[in-house]
DNA sequence: CTGAATATGTGAACACTGTACGCAGCAGTT
DNA sequence: AACTGCTGCGTACAGTGTTCACATATTCAG
């Protein structure tokens, strides 16, 4: 807001405007700020203005709407996935699995979006990422459509555990309970209940008190399982 | 709009007000048929009223807020998984697979909304589905932990597996396009980007002639790899 | 150097959304 | 008959994504 009776407007050493003052990689980066930050509801395009200093409508000159910049974020949440493509194979997708998940814990709002989003989209990132971990598995000795299966089979199984982890975790932290109040609050719900839950009532308690197994447990348990089986069937 | 100039205003047979006229069950059912024909934008409470005949804001006596619906909503799906507790555990834990697998593709909104809901709402649906799966397990010879385990294994595949299903299938159908369209449209995409892909390119051109595994092969195959060390590791 | 063309940001406006609030009428009880 | 609680309605508010005409700033052609 540059005041119109100021003396001095064209001695001004003109401010560098020679960058369009709002790139698509800002606003990328801006709108993850927010989203990590503040959730999914708090991204709206007039707070991404207030956040950015432009105007609301401004951002249509390099996205094409909304969904658009949620499909870049999504891409780029993929950008951070580890893969070592020299490792053992069995190695490497279980460190791909686990950065998948970290990387997914670190942007709870992905698993609100993916639903959405899918792999419909496919931005440089997921395609590149998909490729490295075919090939890794290729170099294994996996035919290429068994290599795809064992892939989504992989991947099915990281976001599904991670979905109920994330979300888990963001209603924990709208509660503000602690973890282990809402353990404790757990076993009488499944008491008063109308109809009886013998085995989840059973289980409750035991989660109660001898301190449950963490839920990365259960995510390399259950991966495990999967890279038994893949590994049996390959020898 | 009554007018209120009406000359019979007290003369006027009562409409038979005697039933509530709005209940909580005609209004899950009104919010799920219209997620189901039309998808999950379409769901607003006003939209809703016009549905039912009422005014959008008459929910609120019968609903905390439009999450809550969505939290019933959630819970009749559930309601739709069939368990049959007689059977081998493998083949049960197959039916329950698939079945969880059909009542998501029946409702596709459903994906886009487990990533709020997550498993921290525990609806009666909910909870006795769960409590008969761990009891299909426990009866199977497993410990209580690694029936949860197990349980959560499975439905982490299933969830993930059948969300990029769900996702692939409502871009689809939102694209107009046909499915052989999109994948011929695949093979350019791999081809024209700045970095090469190349074995997403060879599977692409693989899955685009000879007719790729159908999503149901792919599904029942991870499935099926849970399933076998789940059975190994019991022996 | 001038003038036209193109790219970028803005403010107002539109059609929606979820929801809070107060009012009206009916149900059943005292 | 009066009171109390339940249910639905109309209004209103703050906020949303998006469109469009307009202003400016930059780039390029002659």
């Amino acid at each position: 807001m540059p005041n119109p009776d100021s003396p001095i407007p064209s001695v001004w050493t003109r401010p560098p405007k020679k960058a369009p003052a709002l790139s698509r990689e800002q606003i990328v980066a801006a709108a993850m700020k927010l989203l990590d930050t503040e959730g999914l509801e708090a991204l709206s395009l007039r707070r991404l203005g207030v956040e950015l200093g432009a105007a609301a409508t401004a951002f249509y000159r390099h996205v094409a709407n909304k969904d658009e910049l949620i499909e870049l974020v999504v891409n780029e949440v993929y950008g951070e996935l580890r893969i070592d493509g020299e490792a053992p194979w069995r190695e490497s997708v279980t460190v791909i699995a686990h950065s998948f998940r970290a990387a997914i814990l670190r942007h709870p709002w992905f698993v609100s979006v993916i639903g959405e989003v899918g792999l419909a989209y496919l931005g440089p990132n997921v395609m590149g990422k998909t490729d490295q971990m075919l090939a890794v598995l290729e170099r294994a000795g996996f035919a290429l459509e068994d290599a795809d299966l064992a892939m989504t089979a992989v991947l099915s199984f990281v976001v599904g555990h991670t979905t109920s982890e994330a979300a888990w975790l963001t209603t924990l932290a709208r509660s503000g309970r602690s973890e282990q109040e809402w353990m404790d609050g757990l076993v009488p719900v499944a008491e008063q209940a109308a109809q009886p839950y013998p085995a989840l009532r059973r289980l409750f308690e035991l989660q109660r008190r001898s301190g449950a197994a963490t839920r990365e447990d259960s995510f390399a348990y259950g991966l495990e399982l999967i890279l038994d089986s893949l590994e049996r069937r390959m020898r």
